[in-house]
DNA sequence: CATACATATCAATATATCTTGATATAAGAT
DNA sequence: ATCTTATATCAAGATATATTGATATGTATG
């Protein structure tokens, strides 16, 4: 087995537990994750850096995009990851859920000309703060 | 279940892993881990009472000494108790091992006239300068 | 009761981790 | 080619956690 302590230190982080809960359902791509919970850019790729050095998740480039998931080939991270699953209580991100599924709606819906996951999206840019 | 993130905090500490891996065998008072690892009373303390905290350890006053023991009532900690047990080498923990057996040795016979735990023993009186 | 001992706790410092804002890079679109 | 978009990375500042040395508390012992 690896490493124990990048692992455990990787969940130590309450946001990264529940961008975890959240790519429960599949894979992800970072806007996604921007949108879901209205952070910045460089917060969210910092979170997922930091789940992606400890093995917990993996990504998968495709053109612009970055898309990423649970990595569960290691099977003790995938138990942790279950016990993630099961002990963060749904509603821990219910609103969280709620602003991706208008995301993903938008995304398919309101897309303009050519392939733009978020240009047309205001939680886009960074701006945790503007939205407050 | 109980909260995961106190529990992931308390593991994400190199110290605190191998303190877990020091208890595999039995109770361990305070003392006794300070001379395992030549490490200050305080920061041993420390932490014990993180783990504690995370309902990892549980601990039993006995006169003047305090003893820590593997909190297995949890089953999710247990589980994740026995990783740890399993993902730590036990080379890591092994110079430890040995002078925590030199010093329970040395309780045996070298205790003097009344129950002192280690008042003989260099290691105990906060010194892991002085020993280098 | 005065003293020694085992442990806990506290304040100060040191260190690690997160957050923010800015810039860099790479892929598409125009 | 140039501009926009998606993401990564970096430096600076903010915050959290760990370490140290000192003091406090409870318990036995002389």
């Amino acid at each position: 087995m690896t490493d124990l302590l990048p692992v455990f230190k990787a969940l130590s982080d309450e946001t990264r537990l529940k961008v975890i809960k959240l790519l429960q359902h599949g894979e992800l791509c970072v806007c996604d994750i921007m949108a879901a919970f209205d952070m910045s850019q460089s917060k969210v790729s910092f979170h997922l850096g930091v789940l992606k050095g400890a093995g917990l998740v993996k990504k998968r480039k495709e053109g612009k995009w970055m898309h990423y998931t649970i990595d569960d080939t290691d099977y003790f991270r995938r138990l942790l990851i279950l016990s993630v699953m099961e002990g963060l209580p749904e509603d821990v991100v219910k609103s969280d859920r709620e602003r991706l599924h208008d995301f993903l709606n938008e995304k398919v819906n309101a897309t303009p000309a050519a392939g733009n996951c978020c240009a047309n999206n205001a939680a886009v840019r960074g701006n945790e703060k503007r939205r407050r």
